[in-house]
DNA sequence: TCAAATAGTACCAATTTGGTACTATTAGCT
DNA sequence: AGCTAATAGTACCAAATTGGTACTATTTGA
């Protein structure tokens, strides 16, 4: 199934409980896992993560916890992503070109790359405050700010 | 992993295979699984599947096989992971809305939705004959075309 | 120096996935 | 009529992935 993991899913999630309160702003693992009712280990786990990937900045020791690196209009959820499972591949030959058995005869080899990059482009116009405060009107689904696409007609 | 699954892999793959050859010719999974270099009884198993789901219209018997049930071009991505997979479902909350146990204090359910809704209407606008005959030019990912939207800067 | 926080890593159980096997049914061909 | 080649349906299994936990080390404010 095509499904995000948990991990990303947390991580959005958390990231954007981050972005929705007031910028810059200092969160430790244990309070933001209580504020989400999630399992505080895989919070932990995830924070730990977004953390290393650049997302948040972590303080440590006494009174220390995570605070946003930029802010949330400034994050995309492609990245976040990206920074929990690592680059968006949603086949095999996209991830590791060469590997795949069947490269030689598949004639699907560039419909994949974009495939992903469709899929890429999509996620990577929808930032972080984008999703908590939503875009007024318009059913579509995104349309994104300042994502540098208009709708044309 | 964002990743499709084999199963919707290879439903792509052999139905672009049918797409790519005459209209409405019969073929037989033997003869799909070794044209494409794919294991039988999987493909057996999901031209099964894609028979099923209406993609496929079954012969059976002697000398039977699998037609198209339309043109390649009147088939997207998008229905073929769902004939494969089941509804494209991206988070827990956007298949089965109720059964998340977050539901009550997650502020990001619509915005899951939307997330699936960008990404399906990103995989519903690439058809079967867009794999196989890929539009020239633009290094544009896809879908210029019919998705009103140009980048301006 | 203590307590509260993050960093890193290893681990495990449960689910999902990729693939196979087997039986039943259908229909062309001689 | 009967054989053969095809699909239909279902059950099964091993391996990989995932969701989650545990433990130790390090950092730092009070």
């Amino acid at each position: 199934m095509i499904r995000m993991s948990k991990e990303a899913d947390y991580g959005i999630l958390l990231l954007a409980h981050f972005s929705h309160q007031q910028q810059g702003r200092k969160h430790s693992a244990r309070e933001v896992a209580q504020d989400n009712g999630l399992p505080l280990p895989m919070v932990r786990k995830v924070l730990k993560i977004l953390a290393r990937e650049g997302l948040l900045i972590s303080h440590r020791g006494a009174r220390g916890g995570y605070s946003l690196v930029r802010l949330g209009q400034r994050i995309t959820v492609a990245e976040i992503i990206k920074a929990v499972e690592g680059p968006l591949a949603m086949t095999e030959c996209v991830e590791a070109p060469g590997e795949c058995r069947l490269e030689s005869t598949c004639q699907l080899k560039t419909a994949w790359q974009r495939i992903n990059d469709t899929v890429l482009q999509a996620l990577g116009r929808m930032t972080l405050s984008d999703l908590t405060d939503p875009p007024p009107g318009e059913g579509q689904p995104f349309g994104g700010s300042d994502s540098g696409l208009v709708r044309i007609q």
